[in-house]
DNA sequence: GACGTCGTTCAGTATTGTCTGAACATTCAG
DNA sequence: CTGAATGTTCAGACAATACTGAACGACGTC
């Protein structure tokens, strides 16, 4: 439970929410449930709940006649976990290419590390999507076995 | 040229420097070239250059009779990228494990979702150096042809 | 319509992290 | 041996960041 170094990129906060959302019961808890159960204020727990919500992590769920939202790790989180490192790479391959445009009156020696660079990045970039679509396909077969 | 912003987990400047290392002419340069270019100072360029250089993405080289150290960005410094980018899926592989540890007494629903994570890690874990090895593959064939 | 509850926003604050600049150790040249 | 140049280390300043707590608006209830 004392697991929320997971702040990879994230807020320490967004790693205590998350993680807590991962084991907690009920599965979908209110935001003054999360507040009470991380020993953190309300204005905290929403920051990181819009956080959290538009990175596809966790949903947010709503009932009819009942103001309180709900919140859930749901399944698909992990895919929007795989897919937002994907990016990573994406962004990375467009950042070189910004600097191989920056550099193009200069010699072809200083800018041919940039370019394995860029091609490095973009090999990853195509091969990681066909690695995640095979993962898919394996859980899908054990889930539906 | 200006592709600083690539602190990516690292600092700003560690970002600056390994740019500036992948474009720059010669190839090879000193702690004060690196200093003058990005007009940092040089107790800043010491401890950036031991934080790239333990990671694996730049190479001090010394020269016989001569006190100055080289920095460079080798080509080994992609793999080293790619291979710490597969560590992260191992440590948070470890992380959730160490979670479901943590909450053994715990009603098995509320681990389900911990359970599937550790399940998703590990098999990214298992299929990304598959993705390196064939890209290394690739990359000799092109290299060789 | 008034109250309690819930979510949001924002200023303030404490904490963390990053860079600078000076002091020190070490090496090579004269 | 002296002196210049290079790399390292450390304290301090500066900036960025994350969280708190109070104020505000909105919805549901009585």
């Amino acid at each position: 439970m004392g697991r929320f170094l997971a702040s990879l990129g994230m807020t320490p906060m967004a790693g205590r929410m998350w993680g807590w959302l991962l084991i907690c019961d009920p599965p979908e808890q209110t935001a003054s449930d999360i507040a009470a159960a991380l020993r953190a204020s309300r204005g905290a727990i929403s920051g990181t709940a819009r956080l959290l919500a538009t990175s596809g992590l966790i949903r947010r769920t709503t009932r009819a006649g009942d103001r309180r939202e709900y919140f859930s790790a749901p399944p698909e989180a992990l895919d929007a976990m795989l897919g937002s490192a994907a990016a990573i790479y994406r962004q990375m391959r467009q950042i070189a290419e910004r600097g191989l445009a920056a550099t193009a009156d200069r010699p072809p020696r200083a800018r041919a590390r940039l370019q394995e660079f860029r091609d490095v990045m973009a090999f990853v970039e195509q091969e990681v999507p066909a690695v995640i679509g095979r993962f898919l396909k394996d859980r899908n077969r054990r889930g539906q076995a």
